[in-house]
RNA sequence: GGAGGGAUACCGAAGCGGUUAAACGGGGCAGACUGUAAAUCUGCUGGCCUUUGGCCUACGGAGGUUCGAAUCCUCCUCCCUCCA
């Protein structure tokens, strides 16, 4: 390569790195480093950390995972670690309260199947896999206090996160602030060149660069993306908000619950999940928000296509299909649970146990609830009694809009 | 080590001797409406029952005072702030 045309190739690959970034920190000098590692045909080390605290990863992540993927095709090498040492720590990153430490088991559980789900995203076999606890694990106190004397206290509590929590009197764990120095260190450990996250993690990564020149690396490029908003359209997604979609949901179950999301969010969930992908459906989403355009058509095309991506593209259309058939034209889906109930010599079950036994509501009180203000129907029939007797036979319930089970009283 | 403040349902937060399964807000569920599981409005939101009523469990934990306690007293546990 030419030394025109390898200017060309760091330009072309910065600007596929900053789509969808917040902040590019240390561009410069990637654009320097990337320079010498083309001429010497050596890929970059590019870096993204995720803590097994949950055993499931959302679509917030996907964001993250995308780019990281786009770092492969770009011919870098894709680090993916494993935080199964600082999962036992909790980052305290966005954070009100202490999140829960985890036990070791806990862990090693939640990063099981961590890499098969992101495997649902990119080919793992091409991504260097690792676990933080490789190296933490063999720390020493020694080598760890000096770790810890790259910072001070005052700089900590300047993070928001602590700075709010330190405000409104809510504890402040020791631990806490050791986070930031593990993840820093681990930049150090692998030698990264870049570093992903989110920007609730700022702090974090940056702390990965003074590390790494107190370490006597250079410094890694840190790239932090905007944090996906929720299904309810406000609150950044979390599984513990109870507003995410599992990269593990099924096709049915995210695609209905993109549907869910407010028109607004429409335009961002596309910037942020698309990462350059369905190019003309982020034109007409643009065009929408001018007030043009049909939003149940794009929404179902945003689903459409984040399904097929998750799962694959049968999936995404039977998903739709089922979805314009259950919740818009209200028919009943194809696969209905079956629960079997034993008579046990009675002449009929009554209405509530019914509910309780196929699982539709969680208490006897719950269902006489659920009956009393009209949400329960059997056999398309509105019930009002919560006491009617159920006879022997095979009866159809459904409760609110879309739950539905079919019971057999033998 | 000392002084003060605090712990209430899924979450936040009132209540400070009886009419409190406990205001209010959020969340959740249901209903109406809707292109959508959005927005908005309405209702419900501890459990069990023979249900215009009854019973059990519940206000950090353990005791106590009282006809009666989330509310008063004692001890304990945990948290926060300030001083050292």
């Amino acid at each position: 390569m030419t030394d025109a045309a390898i200017k060309d190739e760091v330009r072309r690959q910065l600007a596929v790195m900053r789509e969808g970034a917040v902040d590019f920190y240390g561009e410069n000098e990637l654009a320097a480093r990337l320079t010498v590692c083309l001429k010497e045909d050596r890929p970059l080390r590019v870096k993204l950390g995720m803590d097994p605290s949950s055993s499931d990863l959302h679509l917030g992540h996907s964001v993250v995972l995308m780019k990281l993927r786009r770092f492969l095709e770009l011919g870098h090498t894709p680090i993916f670690l494993v935080g199964d040492f600082t999962a036992r720590i909790g980052d305290p990153s966005g954070r009100n309260k202490t999140r829960p430490a985890l036990d070791a088991d806990q862990v090693k559980e939640h990063a099981k199947t961590y890499v098969d789900q992101v495997a649902k995203l990119l080919d793992v076999s091409a991504v260097e896999v690792r676990f933080n606890g490789e190296w933490m694990d063999q720390m020493t106190p020694g080598d760890f206090v000096r770790l810890c004397s790259q910072a001070t206290v005052a700089r900590m509590l300047e993070r928001d996160d602590f700075s709010k929590r330190y405000a409104s009197e809510v504890p402040i764990f020791i631990h806490e602030f050791l986070y930031p120095f593990v993840q820093g260190y681990d930049s150090v450990a692998l030698e990264a060149d870049v570093e992903l996250g989110g920007t609730d993690q700022t702090f974090n990564l940056l702390m990965g660069r003074e590390l790494q020149r107190a370490y006597g690396q250079p410094p890694q490029a840190v790239l932090t993306h905007p944090l996906l908003v929720g299904l309810d359209g406000h609150e950044k997604m979390s599984k513990s908000l109870g507003n995410s979609i599992g990269i593990t949901d099924k096709p049915g179950e995210m695609y209905g619950k993109v549907m869910s999301i407010p028109d607004t969010a429409m335009p961002e969930w596309h910037r942020l999940l698309a990462m350059g992908d369905w190019p003309e459906l982020g034109d007409r989403l643009a065009q929408f928000s001018d007030g043009d355009g049909d939003p149940m058509a794009l929404k179902h095309e945003l689903a459409n296509n984040i399904v097929a991506r998750v799962h694959d593209a049968t999936a995404a259309t039977e998903a739709g299909e089922q979805f314009r058939r259950v919740v818009q034209r209200k028919e009943v889906p194809d696969h209905v649970p079956e629960v079997t109930l034993a008579l046990a010599g009675r002449v009929g079950l009554k209405l509530v146990e019914v509910l309780v036994e196929a699982g539709l509501a969680s208490s006897k009180s719950e269902a006489r609830r659920l009956v009393q203000q009209g949400g329960v129907s059997v056999d398309r029939e509105k019930q009002s009694d919560p006491t009617a007797l159920f006879p022997a036979g095979s009866q159809l319930i459904q409760v609110g809009k879309r739950r539905y089970a079919k019971v057999v009283v033998e």
